[in-house]
DNA sequence: TATTGTTATACTCTATAACTATA
DNA sequence: TATAGTTATAGAGTATAACAATA
């Protein structure tokens, strides 16, 4: 960001929300270095772990796990499928659903992936020394509540 | 996001980082909402009192201090331009530099949506009790230093 | 009629690389 | 050679809108 070169950044130093931006830019740089596989995005570890979690876990959910369109969970599934780290397989019952889930090749580099991640967000923790929690647990707060629709509306609405 | 469908979110659960994507979306999401203008997106709106607190900003000076690269602001102020927000005006002493100032108009829609984003983020401030002050403090300190740490192999190349 | 998967399309955000003019 | 601005291009992430097959 390289702040400081007298410059004026006005009302966004007061702003939450620009504070949430430039610790999210920084985090995300961080994790390509950290993941082994410079190709898996945040997004695609998060999925990969849904996936390996919940396998034959359909599209659909995928998306509303990861609160995006279903368009989105498709391109994410396909790009996974191109690479063999995941298989669309057809659930009996219903000819509409289908399931997705992991190939041996998914598995290794879940795991692989999750060892080096949990080291990175373990030595972030650490930076923050004995705050790392209580960020977490703000975080976590502040996402509940932005993602109860009318909450935040509300709310500006009524000052 | 729908979370606790009696899905396993895995490791997701404990990482910081993943806390602060979903922070990060849902605040994204509201911004929308609390702005008078829909086409601001929280990009622009930052670019926009950055040109506003020091007007004839370089693009280039721009670009650092939004921690983005220099044709990402070349794109914001066209975009400003097309829309008669900012000016390029040429600086006098070196022909290559130009500076960036808003238009009467650019200035009257950062005032009002600065007016709309205050309110926005005192909403979620209040929402969070008395810990807002505290998270927004954390998340300074997570940027600075993952920003930091990033930019040691640029600051060497740089020297 | 509603839902699942899908495709087409488009926009935002960001980056790299190469170019022009100037210094 | 270095810097400011610029253009071209690409890729990630997301969304809307439509469609087919199935329920």
């Amino acid at each position: 960001m390289r702040r400081g070169e007298a410059l004026d950044y006005g009302v966004l130093d007061t702003l939450l929300g620009y504070s949430l931006r430039r610790a999210q830019n920084g985090l995300y740089l961080h994790f390509s270095k950290a993941a082994s596989d410079p190709e898996i995005t945040p997004q695609r570890y998060a999925a990969l772990v849904l996936i390996d979690r919940n396998p034959g876990i359909g599209q659909t959910v995928l998306s509303e796990a990861m609160g995006i369109n279903r368009s989105g969970a498709m391109r994410l599934v396909d790009w996974f499928e191109a690479r063999e780290l995941a298989v669309r397989i057809s659930q009996s019952q219903d000819a509409r659903r289908w399931g997705v889930k992991l190939t041996p090749q998914g598995k290794k580099t879940v795991a692989t992936m999750t060892e080096a991640v949990r080291e990175h967000d373990a030595a972030l923790t650490a930076l923050l020394g004995g705050d790392g929690e209580t960020l977490k647990r703000l975080l976590d707060q502040l996402a509940d509540l932005t993602n109860r629709a009318s909450s935040i509306a509300k709310v500006s609405d009524e000052t």
